[in-house]
DNA sequence: TCCTTTGTTGAACGCCTGCTCAATTGAGCA
DNA sequence: TGCTCAATTGAGCAGGCGTTCAACAAAGGA
């Protein structure tokens, strides 16, 4: 392979690097599949990273950072009305849900793998800063308080995540059509409620 | 080892593969796991199961099986009051948990694996069914309506999903108290609200 | 031009995986 | 006591994995 600078030599296998672990999974994605569709020697990897525990853990990194960038782009340019069906067209647009997969994937091996924690957790803030900033702007007129923001993000954000869990398994009774719907709803149901609600203060 | 009836051997089997799965993981959970804690020869397996992905398949029903009806038995015993905090501390009681981790990774493989596909299927038709029950009892004097408590179920089940996810990350911001917190709302939320909320109908 | 630095190679190593199959053991019936 | 059938063994196979390291190649300054 042609000879190439340290910097994008590297940006380079860690864009491969992401690409690998969005088509084959975390477990199976492999340093072969990196080093084949790059064309270069085994040992390349290894010039620049020093584990593929580690650049794996940077591809992971990567693709959720991406990944959420571009939801917000999406909804920056989008006029406010039309945000909870806008989310749920987005969450099954992607090929193969590779995104979802590669997030509930991530979160399990981040259980044990210490690289991944670390980024898994500054991800999920981001991704409930999203969140928050979605309901506050979906909800201008209302009375939506900051603390019932917090909590309702962390709501949805965990409602998405379920969902998409749930859309994985091939055949799936939850469907995209479902999953809107239960989204939508969920936009419904942090409207116009206060804090602390509960159930049986009888 | 000593000689077993071949539906006593079966069973242990299955057993010990369970228990495989649920401690390494669906990933790496091999068949060495199961003979080694077995003390059996390693060609003893595929006597009784073709393949290992069959095996593990079998071993993933038995374990999400045992979950779902030990919260089932839980929950019948249990005065209507106190359920939705019941179901919290459900959630987070199991060692490391385990079973959460099973469930999203089966999830996760259930994707390309048709054995984990229809493994999955049935097991969340029984996990939203168990959320419908929960939810009618738990809201027994209200008018929530059948309609209401499917989607309210599917939206409950997802969220505990989504929140299991975020607790299995290690040092996460989502405790299970917060966790705790999230899931007593969202049963608040279910509460009272009618059919087809809709936002921005303007 | 030579020399230093650095990107790059790929065979080799050790370890792990699921699976096969001929050989062996033991229980229970005739 | 034999005989039969099923349970059980484990070495061996083919394939996969991440990592190492001595050797090589190509820029770029001296």
């Amino acid at each position: 392979m042609a000879r190439m600078s340290g910097a994008d030599r590297r940006r380079q296998i860690l864009e491969a690097a992401t690409e690998a672990v969005l088509q084959r999974g975390l477990a199976k994605a492999a340093t072969r599949d990196v080093t084949e569709a790059l064309g270069v020697g085994s040992g390349l990897l290894h010039h620049y990273f020093r584990s593929w525990a580690e650049l794996r853990a940077e591809a992971v990194r990567l693709a959720v950072e991406q990944e959420i960038e571009e939801l917000r782009a999406l909804l920056a340019e989008l006029p406010t009305r039309g945000i909870p069906d806008r989310i749920a067209d987005w969450m099954v647009q992607d090929t193969d849900m590779r995104h979802w997969r590669l997030w509930l994937n991530a979160q399990e091996e981040a259980h044990r793998d210490d690289h991944l924690a670390a980024v898994m957790n500054a991800a999920m803030l981001d991704w409930h800063r999203l969140m928050v900033d979605v309901l506050l702007r979906a909800d201008e007129q209302s009375a939506l308080t900051a603390v019932d923001a917090e909590a309702a993000a962390w709501r949805l954000a965990a409602l998405m995540d379920g969902l998409a869990g749930a859309m994985l398994v091939r055949g799936s009774v939850v469907t995209p059509a479902l999953a809107r719907t239960l989204i939508t709803a969920q936009f419904g149901l942090e409207h116009g409620h206060v804090s602390s609600p509960r159930l049986h203060t009888t």
